[in-house]
DNA sequence: AAACAATGTCAACATTGTTGACGTATTTTT
DNA sequence: AAAAATACGTCAACAATGTTGACATTGTTT
């Protein structure tokens, strides 16, 4: 299949990320119907796994939601205890979110069917082709949050370097 | 930025998926709202523009969603006039859909908007880098869709012949 | 005639989004 | 110290879109 860039090609490019997402999103969906959760609440569980201590206006600027949505399913998170806060140190005002050891193993789970998802379907990439692909998604980002994006990855790096090291 | 396929960088280009399809998906739905319509009635524009003719059971298995809630949005855009239905000549039980001059209309001013944003977002992509992108996306739809969606391309492609024939 | 198929429809309900208003700590500014 | 701003939580009402179950209509197949 050649897929060329012209109005054709690109109306294909819109459904091929339809069609993706739909496929990419139906596994976890399921696993979550056993705990009366659904994808608002994967996401919680993602963005919090990867960003210990993150903090609420945070996560709101990351899911872009109404505050009032996203305490909806906080607030399950948290009284099924999934999901703890801890006051801030220097501002107390802040709830840093962390995951329980409940919450950990849930999103682990999750991962793991989403990680095999991809991975069985980009192993016949090289690595070219990979980085091409992740730039590709990279730049349909908009703009203002390719930045936001990539210092994210920086910093869970940093932190996972860091936490090697311990 | 490298992209790795160790876990970290599986789990970013689980991210890169999110964030692409939240921001990919915002033009349309602030143009949608002046319609009073939704994402869902986009969807059901964007398919039977693409396939004009396309049969009610056809879109529930493009779209993955309850006949009911199809035709939630279906009854919509056929009572304000975006879609028209024609009764099969081979069987008659069956709604071919097509778009109205009006329907059109707003599906071509969808799919500008988000033309415009894949083609500045992938314009400095060579030809290469490209089909990495859409075969990328293509494998991490589920292998038995694949193949079906593929044959709708090949289908439009065919029309687009045809209609060019004329 | 009976069974099946394609579509439409009514009703009830769940999830996840919205806006608006208000409350409570806590920190910053004046 | 008082006032303003910030971070978060909460109540309520509502909208969009998804679900299931039941049933009707029409047309085709057996």
């Amino acid at each position: 299949m050649e897929f060329d860039k012209n109005e054709q090609g690109l109306y294909e490019f819109i459904e091929l990320l339809f069609f993706a997402y739909r496929d990419f999103t139906a596994g976890p969906d399921d696993e979550l119907k056993a705990f009366g959760f659904g994808r608002a609440h994967h996401r919680v569980l993602h963005f919090v796994a990867r960003n210990p201590g993150l903090m609420v206006a945070e996560l709101l600027d990351i899911l872009r939601v109404s505050k009032q949505s996203l305490n909806r399913v906080l607030k399950q998170l948290i009284a099924e205890e999934f999901v703890y806060q801890e006051q801030g140190e220097g501002d107390r005002r802040r709830r840093h979110l962390f995951l329980t050891a409940k919450g950990q193993k849930l999103a682990d789970r999750l991962g793991e069917i989403q990680m095999q998802q991809i991975a069985s379907s980009l192993s016949d990439f090289g690595p070219e082709a990979y980085q091409n692909i992740c730039n590709g998604l990279l730049s349909l980002i908009a703009d203002d949050d390719q930045a936001e994006v990539l210092a994210r990855f920086g910093d869970a790096r940093r932190r996972d370097v860091e936490t090697d090291d311990e």
